[in-house]
DNA sequence: TATATTTGTTTAAACGATTAAGCAAATATA
DNA sequence: TATATTTGCTTAATCGTTTAAACAAATATA
């Protein structure tokens, strides 16, 4: 069996013995094409089994009908969560989405901008890497005249669409929500300073002790990458504190996991002796013993709004990006790891 | 600031007053094309900022540099991790990976078939969804002449290549492991039977007792799709014979985790009273209370042995497809929910 | 010196679709 | 009936690149 060729546009044009622009518009519904030649125009690329060349209509119109995306993780439910609904949003619009991920890497998220470039993608919508501080290869998804939209972690210099969390009060709920259970010295476990997500949380909790007239104790603010390993490390350095914290707020699950292990191991009271709460709201926070206190970032909210701001660009053509930042109220999920009940 | 028209060959070639084909083979450095030249179009594509037009080479080399994958979700670290591999794998060939995903429809896996051969990808590296039975869809892409790779869920009537771990020597492992632990009464909570891997398991299963002379009790033999939802009410099932099972052993790590929460609420000891042991070892197996002992799949390898092995194809062009299976053994992780120490 | 080969380039035709412009036939309008 | 408009299609250019074929100039071989 000898590989077919592919039926083109022209094939089909010869059964008829019309031309393949006829073709071409009888497929696009042309209203200057007689419904008998569509009906046989159809007919033909069904009975031939044409699938049209996508190369070569993105090439001719300019546009590929391909939306990229980059993330720093598939692995993470955030994230597999907003890129389902990203999808889901672009499909309705006949785009095709093409996921790429960072694994946090500066490097890697440069090679898949000039990927999807390379691909002439009508738009990208990114999550940064933790990494990334040079802004430079995005301005040049910017320079290319590529829709560009952030989402989760972005930076207001780039001055385009934001979407995300209101990162700095997701903070006050957390320490109000610790306060109110009585407790006193809240430690943070907090990404890096220069990540503005993770600033936000560091000023968000700096603010809300100072709210509750908590003193601040530079030792119980730690600047990490969050990881299981990162949360594992901080936690031991806080409990080898003279002056223990009676909580902590990890700025990430993954980190709240680690600490959480450390603690089992330690047989400390979660959270008689130290209450502790994540952030991300990921799965397994609920499948840990004891469940995980946590904040829900909406990733289906964020994913359909990402997917519709870039629409919005692409149905007017050629204006101007500018900082516009959608910022959603997160909601605090109160499980076993901070709630002591009142008896 | 006007939006810059994108530079192409013909800009370049007018620069240096040269014609467009001489700048395309000083670019793809070819050897008719003096090194005086070729120095002259590097620079001058550099000074223009010049990204090759990818629809374009893709559309008259009739080579995309695409490679589509498709799993059932980016959201296990299997998968994720596999990705990865692939994704490292071909990047050094220069190709670029675009990942889609099923969410375990059928119908969303005909629709990214679709997606990707309309993009013209150079091959396809699929994990099939569970619910995929009806693999004319698959028989498509092979029928387009674009090489199909399949792993972890694959179907041997595809006749293609196939990479993924030996599940019935894993279940094996599996039983030998509970029984070494003096576990008598062995239950499966497993996958569909028609799902290729999930039957071996099963297989596997029934077999490893059989050797063991340990009698086959059909109650303690249960097909589910293996969510967590799918874990807790099979294990309230199992927990409702009147002759319990003294292990269990669930086919995915989800499913291991839902066991694992009802047995915990339920206060039953594990392992004592009901050893546990899921599959896939993903990485909240370590983190909750028992750790739950598990399968390492090789994520890592199999991803890199299907870049390879697509790699293979891309290089002997014509070459028909023909069923190539590659079997890994896997590894049994020992954790808590498992071991019953000697004292 | 005459001929063959190599080198470095140009020309022109593709790849498969889209689309502006053109044109003949059918139909409408005056 | 003569002219204008509409309908239904064709022609040909185009998107940006690749590549077979052609060719002049430089170099090698006899």
């Amino acid at each position: 069996m000898a590989i077919k060729k592919k039926t083109t546009i022209k094939d089909i044009a010869n059964v008829l013995n019309i031309s393949a622009a006829a073709v071409s518009k009888a497929l696009h519904n042309d209203a200057r094409i007689s419904e008998k030649t569509k009906k046989a125009v159809r007919q033909v690329a069904e009975n031939l089994n044409y699938q049209p060349n996508h190369l070569a209509s993105a090439l001719r119109s300019g546009k590929s009908k391909l939306v990229g995306v980059i993330v720093p993780k598939t692995n993470s439910n955030f994230f597999s969560s907003a890129i389902h609904n990203i999808e889901e949003g672009l499909d309705k619009e006949g785009y095709n989405v093409i996921i790429t991920q960072s694994n946090e890497s500066f490097k890697k998220e440069c090679k898949n901008i000039d990927t999807l470039l390379y691909l002439q993608v009508d738009g990208i919508i990114v999550s940064m890497a933790n990494e990334t501080v040079d802004l430079e290869y995005l301005e040049k998804v910017k320079a290319a005249g590529v829709p560009l939209i952030t989402f989760d972690r972005g930076e207001n210099d780039l001055n385009v669409d934001y979407i995300g969390i209101d990162d700095y009060n997701s903070s006050h709920l957390i320490v109000n929500h610790l306060v109110e259970q009585g407790c006193k010295r809240i430690a943070h476990i907090g990404g890096y300073k220069r990540t503005r997500i993770y600033n936000n949380r560091i000023r968000g909790y700096v603010d809300a002790l100072k709210k509750h007239n908590l003193p601040l104790d530079e030792e119980l603010l730690i600047e990490t990458n969050l990881t299981i390993e990162d949360g594992r490390e901080k936690m031991l350095q806080l409990l080898g504190l003279k002056n223990r914290p009676d909580a902590v707020y990890a700025a990430g699950d993954f980190a709240a996991l680690g600490a959480l292990q450390v603690l089992n191991e330690q047989n400390i009271k979660i959270p008689e002796e130290i209450a502790l709460v994540g952030f991300g709201d990921e799965p397994f926070t609920a499948m840990v013993t004891p469940s995980i206190t946590s904040v829900n970032q909406h990733a289906y909210k964020i994913g359909k709004i990402a997917a519709e701001t870039f629409l919005d660009h692409s149905k007017k053509p050629n204006n101007k990006q500018s900082l516009n930042k959608i910022i959603l109220e997160a909601e605090l999920v109160i499980r076993d790891s901070s709630l002591k009940r009142k008896s």
